[in-house]
RNA sequence: GGCGCUGUAGCCAAGUGGUUUAAGGCGAAGGUCUGCAAAACCUUUAUUCGUGGGUCCGAAUCCCACCGGCGCCUCCA
């Protein structure tokens, strides 16, 4: 039975898809002004992993991600840069299909644009207005929240609190501080759109109201974002929604804890982030994931260069287990196997996941589960063909398909051939020098490589090499 | 002030009433293997889960109080 923790609910719940074996998911996208930090990645690999394991499950996922393409952020900074809107857009857009991919975050089904979907939402808009959820003045559009029965149930909070609260900026257009812009009136020289209400733009929350149930119906399975998204945006959308189509809007509301630096949230007006690129520079994907998975979705991280190498020796072992099928499986017989117990690790991984994506006991079965290979190879003269293509297996649908922390794609020795022929005599040569017991020779070849970032691994029956960082 | 999250070994972290005399990763120490290494494996590294009470046959897990950290309440994953 696989759970999940609901916001709405506070609550682990059963889940139970609206349609039989199809999960219908939709995720808050970035803000397309500048390019995504590690911190926002965490969120895109923790919705991944938990899109990716619907799909193990059999489940046929739909999974929607929006991209803001149109907010004052955008404005301002196409404003700075003397270019138009969709200057900056497709930039970011690009960087960060790009960014996305190197995380090895598997592709949205749909990207819905706000730009693109105009028509949508103020079809939306009149609505709300007509339903008197919504009031017009001087071409801005404001949602009545005071309307609306029910707002507050996502976050905890209520009207009233946030009345006093008196942390909102005084409008005196709006009749409350909470009501909040579904049409925003055009200023000149800014991007705008033609509406009942006169030329202008949505605001913010409107455009997942709109998109999601464009592309997912007006009531659909998941619904994902950060902490912070919880108030006030998805409770705005819930407001939108419901409001709008008198039906319940999701059902299961997931949200992610947060990337800290120093116990403080990674943040773009904080100033302390790290874009993902910049780390994907330096780490592996595979590296990155393995830290977000080693602890539970929903709670803070601190991220921290301690961390991200410890993280990185973890994947050596991994890798190293790796290297060990690819160069076994090309020389060991087919159709023998020794006796292993898959199921065991199977149901334990699936025990884990189940229990509300618990990734971090996830990893620790992986981790088992290397160990008893290493341990069965070590132990075994020929552990077979069929022993390897099934930990090759179990590795490739668990570790590398839903947790994303191994790829059995990327070829190891990807050297130039003249560097691996060279490699490769140098290891002739001191194989021979070991026969001839000159050590002092071996040992310097190993050790010139290894400071050329080479490192040589002796076994009985050969020398393998495999590259890592120079020192 | 309101709402929510959180405090487990040197570090990160799972576990939320008995199968846990507390997973997994990193680090450290010893060992096996090796000419020596590396890798791999084995052993050791929390009589204890922020502190103090309480409930219970039984608590890291539930309740109360206290102390500490963080977040949201304004754009933010």
């Amino acid at each position: 039975m696989l759970t999940v923790y609901n916001t709405l609910t506070k609550r682990k719940e059963e889940f139970k898809p609206i349609v039989p074996s199809n999960v219908k998911m939709y995720m808050c996208g970035p803000t397309v002004y500048n390019y995504f930090h590690i911190g926002n990645g965490r969120s895109f690999v923790s919705a991944d992993i938990i899109r990716r394991y619907f799909e193990y499950k059999g489940y046929n996922v739909k999974f929607v991600m929006n991209l803001t393409d149109i907010d004052d952020k955008i404005i301002k900074k196409a404003g700075e840069e003397k270019v138009e809107t969709n200057k900056v857009t497709q930039k970011y857009i690009d960087a960060f299909m790009e960014d996305i991919a190197k995380l090895k975050v598997k592709k949205a089904d749909i990207y819905p644009k706000a730009t693109e979907h105009i028509e949508e939402i103020i079809k939306m808009i009149k609505t709300l207005e007509e339903k008197g959820l919504a009031y017009n003045v001087n071409g801005n559009v404001f949602y009545n929240v005071k309307m609306f029965n029910g707002y507050g149930k996502l976050s905890g909070k209520n009207i009233e609190d946030l009345e006093s609260g008196a942390r909102i900026e005084i409008n005196e257009e709006k009749n409350s501080p909470l009501d909040f812009a579904l049409w925003k009136k055009a200023k000149e020289g800014e991007p705008q759109w033609e509406s009942p209400w006169g030329n202008g733009r949505p605001g913010w929350h409107i455009e997942c109201s709109a998109m999601s149930c464009k592309h997912l119906g007006e009531t659909f399975d998941i619904h994902a974002g950060g902490n912070d998204l919880i108030f006030p945006h998805h409770e705005n959308e819930i407001a939108q929604s419901e409001g709008a189509n008198d039906k319940p809007f999701v059902n299961y509301w997931l949200h992610f804890g947060f990337l800290n630096i120093n116990d403080e949230k990674m943040s773009k007006s904080l100033g302390n982030f790290f874009t993902a690129r910049d780390i994907l520079k330096v780490y592996p994907a595979e590296a990155i994931r393995l830290l977000f998975t080693q602890t539970n979705y929903g709670g803070p991280l601190n991220f921290s260069e301690e961390l991200l190498q410890s993280a990185k020796k973890g994947l050596e072992k991994l890798d190293n287990l790796k290297s060990k099928i690819d160069e076994a499986m090309k020389v060991e017989d087919s159709n023998q196997g020794v006796e292993f117990g898959f199921d065991k690790f199977y149901a334990a991984f699936e025990k884990a996941m189940d229990d509300d994506f618990n990734t971090p006991q996830a990893v620790a079965v992986v981790f088992d589960f290397v160990r008893e290979c290493n341990k069965t190879i070590a132990e075994t003269e020929k552990p077979g063909y069929k022993f390897y293509h099934l930990v090759k297996e179990f590795l490739t649908r668990t570790a590398e398909g839903v947790l994303g922390i191994m790829d059995f794609n990327t070829k190891e020795s990807s050297g130039a051939s003249l560097e691996k022929d060279l490699i490769e005599f140098l290891i002739t040569l001191r194989l021979d020098a070991k026969k001839n017991k000159n050590y002092a020779l071996a040992d310097k070849i190993r050790n010139e490589l290894n400071a050329l970032g080479v490192e040589l691994q002796d076994s009985k029956e050969k020398t393998t090499y495999k590259k890592i960082e120079a020192n």
